[in-house]
DNA sequence: CTGACTGCAAAGGGTTTGCAGTGCT
DNA sequence: AGCACTGCAAACCCTTTGCAGTCAG
């Protein structure tokens, strides 16, 4: 049931945060490798918690501060994004491809879709007005299925 | 220069804190009224401290806690909601119309925008997938005027 | 009046940093 | 071999909580 992306793609991904990495003077150490292959593997947006926690299987002696500061380290190298913010933690996107999140509004889970009919979003001329834009994508909010399904335990 | 909403806007949005909090069951207490009145007369999204030092201005006793309290009471009515994760801090949205957002990769500023043609976005029909949809807005991303402008004073 | 709210201060918890040892290049 | 990286533990900072006095309704 564990969302992986397929294997191909995490290669592909993997492979560019190595590349990426080294180029940037980057060492490339096992602890690393260990959470780019985390961060590359999955489609989730771990925390730095849910990531720790994985890589701590294959490597027990990984501390937690190391993971933080692999995953800033690509963060500063545009390598991953950030995304929003639940109430805790900050959770990383390693998928640099042009997509979109599906967020579940009570249990925080994020999931990336594609749509090639929202990849070029007719943005106002106005928006010129605020700034320069970069890029943009569509935040879907709702209830997943296993939160939608569910009878609600209410507070 | 500082971005306020237009008088009335914020009139309105002040009027809705107010009968609502109150059907709640909150008391109007000065203090959540000069945080209505702050996070109602503004369109930045702001965080805690900043609400915070704006509602001391005016209150010089306030305590950060009751802002804290405050406004995460407000976001339990679902009377603001709250935006993504900068590194640090939630940010605050009182704006329940429909819009969107601009945000500065660079300094982390906040603003909504609104475009019709935005509104009613053509989601994929496979989104049914992950689950039942509330609502959609579009994020971009960019630089805004200010940091777009000047020059990059590189790290 | 009475219970909810406030301010204070201390507790809490996640995140970051300093340092000495270790290992990649 | 040199220098960046790691792990540990302490430092930090933002956020939350307990409590007694205060105030809105």
């Amino acid at each position: 049931m564990k969302r992986k992306t397929e294997p191909d793609r995490t290669e592909q991904r993997l492979e560019r945060l190595r590349t990426a990495a080294r180029e940037a003077g980057l060492k490339l150490t096992p602890q690393r490798l260990e959470v780019f292959r985390e961060i590359a593997g999955t489609d989730e947006h771990p925390d730095v918690e849910t990531v720790f926690r994985a890589v701590q299987e294959r490597m027990p002696t990984v501390s937690l501060d190391t993971v933080y500061r692999t995953l800033w380290a690509l963060h500063d190298l545009g390598l991953v994004s950030t995304l929003g913010p639940q109430r805790n933690g900050v959770r990383f996107d390693a998928n640099l491809e042009r997509h979109h999140h599906f967020s579940c509004v009570r249990c925080g889970l994020v999931r990336d879709f594609e749509s090639p009919k929202l990849d070029d979003l007719p943005l106002p001329a106005d928006l010129k007005g605020l700034g320069s834009v970069l890029n943009a994508h569509v935040e879907v909010r709702g209830l997943c299925t296993r939160c939608g399904g569910e009878k609600k335990k209410s507070a």
